[in-house]
DNA sequence: TTGTACGCGTTATCAG
DNA sequence: CTGATAACGCGTACAA
């Protein structure tokens, strides 16, 4: 039963210097340590005291307002769910981001009309850095570009999408498949990467001097698979890619809703090796440590901070199961 | 390629103001279409395109310093990726206060030491509101109801969790079945969802004057879910709830690498209907929309924001596949 | 250690 | 009726 505690009133450093009896500049030295003013140790303590009797927390909009700086790093995403590698990675600068004393702020952005997009962000908000993760709808990300008050980043480049693509194709060719079908999910918020992805196995048929690739889109229903299943029995196809796990383990249902199975009528493999793939998915597992790695890295360079310089950068692999 | 626009200065109203050779409290009421206060169309028209010309929003910061009202929602998370029920209402909620001039932010907060707790949040943050999501750990939600300085608003009480487990044990024990399973995952974020679910398993047998059902804890791997198959074998139980979706779907999985099958050598029922399910897995389903609808009248209302009364509340529904 | 100006937008009060 | 002046909210930092 989470009660509802109404906003009691904060408690200003203007209290806590009439509690103490000393000024408001007094208080703000003695909070903030500030460096070259020698403050008794008995007033400093004093101070320290009434602030934490009163529960004082400096009020953030003032010292923002004042400093320039929110020490906020606000982090822009398609949608709140872009799976468990991100989710991983969002943990670890939450983490990193905490220890440095900044705050990670999560706003999600959408193409729909009744949002009204990045811009809008900036008269509630200023932040000190902005993340995008996952890919922002293009006409968000020219915004963005062309006028941001913040610096940017983005995870662009960290997951080398295409790679996977070419990782996923290579194998399946080199296991004597020559038409292979893609398939993406017909999700807004992972267009960018699917696209990426759909990329690099169209490369890798090219540089085999294969045909390219058969792709579909499909949507979260089964019946949606079972119409994929038909296109590639009509087209040829022989092995497919699964942008990632889940799109692999629907076709694996849906192949076995009409009594057949993996690799025998199509081999299948997928991507970034969640649980649920452990039992037969092939798959191009994705290292979340060093994904996450990565992000927090660049996210703290961009705010000038110290960086641990000892990034594994290999991220992709392969697992063979027997799904392909 | 997203490049690196360094924060620009923002233009600020006193930078329209002397543009336009005007006051700053003429800009102020121009921009705000302040009642009562009657400016002549020629200034207000001025004022409103070199404001526009030079891209002035106003500092969120000073606004909600002088206003007392930051116009942000903050959702505590216990962990990023809730499932897509809940992503769909944050999706739905983030929509809702956008149109009434609030902005959805999202922040996780954890167990863990490293991150500094609930109340760090008040010195970078000053919330008109904020919404828990999922649960918190006890420690933050006593800190939380404590020393809030803005109302909380909870999920709790939405999803009636005791009563999906009671639906999911009394379909079972309408099917025969006299021992129950419960699997709940090893995660933080979801254990207090689990026990709820798993005390409604529990009253369910005790209703039906069975003995408690046999409950275990399992990791993401396959083999911690083929443990959990042992110590059903052992036990004698017949039928298992999943908490979710995902958990059953693993234990289908387990079984089936142990060349079992449901609902002959255990039947299994989970909780969500994801994709993933459609094909086989019994389920109590949970309604997106509804859940969603919920919540955001929940906090629109604590806002005190018109809301739409029309809501449904029958949220769940069983829907009966082969394993169980 | 303290007084005080400042950052920026809002709003009550006041003059033309 | 139109618009300006000035104080305020709160923390910071320079001059004294």
């Amino acid at each position: 039963m989470a009660g509802a505690p109404q906003g009691r009133r904060r408690a200003t450093s203007t209290d806590v210097a009439r509690e103490s009896g000393v000024s408001r500049a007094t208080v703000s030295y003695v909070l903030n340590n500030t460096p070259n003013k020698h403050i008794s140790p008995a007033t400093r303590e004093l101070v320290i005291r009434t602030a934490r009797r009163l529960g004082h927390v400096p009020n953030p909009q003032a010292r923002a307002l004042k400093t320039g700086n929110s020490n906020i790093v606000l982090c822009l995403v398609p949608a709140l769910t872009l799976g468990f590698v991100f989710d991983h990675a969002l943990d670890a600068l939450t983490r990193e981001l905490a220890q440095r004393g900044y705050v990670l702020l999560v706003h999600r952005i959408s193409d729909k009309l009744d949002s009204r997009g990045v811009q809008d962000i900036w008269s509630y908000l200023t932040p000190t850095l902005i993340v995008t993760i996952g890919g922002l709808p293009p006409s968000e990300t020219a915004v963005l570009e062309g006028h941001s008050p913040a610096p940017v980043v983005s995870d662009y480049g960290i997951v080398e999408h295409s790679r996977v693509g070419q990782m996923q194709a290579d194998y399946l060719i080199d296991r004597g498949h020559r038409t292979l079908g893609f398939v993406m999910p017909n999700d807004a918020a992972l267009r960018a990467y699917a696209l990426d992805r759909a990329a690099g196995v169209m490369q890798a048929c090219e540089r085999a001097s294969l045909s390219p690739p058969v792709i579909t889109v499909v949507e979260g229903s089964l019946k949606s698979y079972s119409e994929c299943l038909d296109e590639f029995e009509a087209t040829g196809v022989t092995a497919a890619c699964g942008h990632n796990d889940d799109v692999a383990l629907m076709l694996l249902e849906a192949l076995r809703a009409r009594r057949q199975s993996a690799p025998e009528n199509l081999a299948v493999i997928g991507s970034d090796d969640i649980p649920l793939a452990e039992l037969e998915l092939t798959t191009i597992a994705l290292d979340a440590e060093v994904c996450a790695a990565n992000i927090t890295n660049k996210v703290l360079t961009a705010l000038g901070a110290e960086v641990d310089p000892s990034i594994e950068n290999e991220m992709l692999s392969l697992i063979r199961r027997t799904s392909a």
